[in-house]
DNA sequence: CTTTTTGATAAGAATGGTTCTAAATTATTA
DNA sequence: TAATAATTTAGAACCATTCTTATCAAAAAG
């Protein structure tokens, strides 16, 4: 199998479509947040309701994940090819991949706090430039 | 002056209307972490309208905060007036508050990342009962 | 090879949570 | 008071997302 991304999909019981290899590499190989809308924008021979169904799909299958809280009230999505944490620049809306913590002992923290086995962890920081003048 | 609650308002320069003091108290006094139709079923005299208009200036004012990424779809809010995280029961959608967790290594962390000063966080936390069966 | 079955995609309609509008109310100031 | 400003309201509008139904493609069965 000389398509790495073809293994990718099959590894998460998901055929391997024509569309979702474009949408796949597309999302591994942008690390710009995209919304669905962007992305049709981008692809524009996947209809957009096939950018929602296979996003949903991608998010699932945690090949994906969801950046909401973004204040153009659009559902952003990224890659998860690797674990990192968001900060958003709350004056520009940019959103920042940071990898440079290990969540480990914020994890312990939540299982002991709730005895729940937790499967995935969503952590957004907002900030400003700190030399941006006061709106 | 007697109401506390009034002093809050004004110290965050919001006029004590009684909408608003209703609000802010159910806020204060509720930890369901409740959307705005719920909020308005539970205080009918407050059109839906102002309970999300009010909402948006609780949180512009950091006197409440936002919880999305529920599955339900709809935006949660919750009293900001201590510092905690959410663990949310993807089985059952519970929203359960945390404090046992000190985010200052996080924050650090995301502005050694980034540069910007860190100005709100989120941290959300997803998890199963661990005896639950996987559907 | 067909045929059948299953799953994926597409186009557009429908949904519904949230935001907007314009009018009515209430508070503030002169 | 009158005049001005801010808040609240009801309902309309918006629009990102989901749903519907039909079409299509791929795999499985025969």
């Amino acid at each position: 199998m000389l398509n790495p991304l073809k293994n990718v999909l099959q590894e998460h019981q998901l055929k391997a479509t024509s569309q979702r290899l474009t949408l796949l590499e597309y999302m591994m190989t942008h690390d710009t947040h995209p919304t669905a809308e962007m992305i049709h924008q981008d692809l524009p021979n996947i209809s957009l309701a096939t950018v929602y169904n296979t996003l949903e799909k991608f998010v699932e299958k945690k090949l994906v994940v969801i950046i909401d809280g973004i204040s153009d009230g659009k559902r952003h999505y990224d890659a998860a090819d690797h674990p990192h944490y968001h900060v958003i620049n709350t004056r520009t809306n940019e959103i920042i991949d940071a990898a440079n913590y290990d969540p480990a002992p914020l994890i312990k923290a939540a299982q002991a706090a709730t005895g729940l086995k937790i499967t995935e962890y969503k952590i957004d920081l907002y900030g400003v430039d700190p030399d941006s003048k006061p709106e």
